[in-house]
DNA sequence: CATAGATACCTCATCTGTCAAGGTATATTA
DNA sequence: TAATATACCTTGACAGATGAGGTATCTATG
């Protein structure tokens, strides 16, 4: 494993509920969208993407429901839910403060 | 696992290391010490920590040598090697690239 | 003097998120 | 016709974190 996947461990649902928040999306996008962000620095394993979603999906954070698209591949749509967003917010705060005490622990 | 555990993680190493920048020190006390910087908010497990010690030496990155006490427990030094002090600054690099990126994914 | 708590070390089995490797299917472009 | 992009998914293995357990010494309390 990369040092850079241990460092973003356990940020990935956080990440994704971010995503949700601005709209509804379904994996290939979400992954394209965080590739896109990051200036093609960070792309999640799809493997990783989608062991995230049933988490948060088992948890109550998203909902899914597939997209009506007549060509193509079909799309499984994700939604965040309430509780998701105050997940979020959680999830945004531990964040803020790990962020701070790496950083004094990192001095 | 906590979350808080969870965003920690895989920052153990440098943590330690940067500890040991500033000296020598021994599990016990380094544990403490991390405890104290933080406010008494964060606390390695102690397998955590020996399971540490174990990775960073194995990497070449400590050295570790018995305390010449002569009355309570024994103790187990550890020093930071040259190597250990680049690993320190590439850990300290990575962990700035992360921040700024997770950041970025977080807004 | 007994005992509780602090200091100080350690190991092992288990848990959990990540990921490599594999799969299926459709549409577009060369 | 073949390659590439889009789009979904599962399985087994890996590695760091941790709960639970262990050993030994010293100090303070009653």
């Amino acid at each position: 494993m990369s040092i850079t996947s241990d460092i973003l461990r356990g940020h990935t649902e956080a990440i994704i509920l971010s995503h949700l928040l601005e709209q509804d999306s379904y994996g290939y996008q979400i992954n394209k969208d965080i590739l896109k962000k990051t200036n093609n620095t960070y792309e999640l394993k799809e493997a990783t993407l989608y062991s995230a979603f049933r988490r948060l999906e088992q948890a109550g954070y998203i909902r899914t429901y597939w997209g009506d698209e007549t060509v193509g591949a079909r799309r499984r749509y994700y939604a965040i839910t309430d509780e998701g967003r105050k997940a979020y917010q959680e999830y945004k705060k531990e964040w803020q403060e790990a962020r701070e005490m790496i950083d004094q622990l990192l001095k």
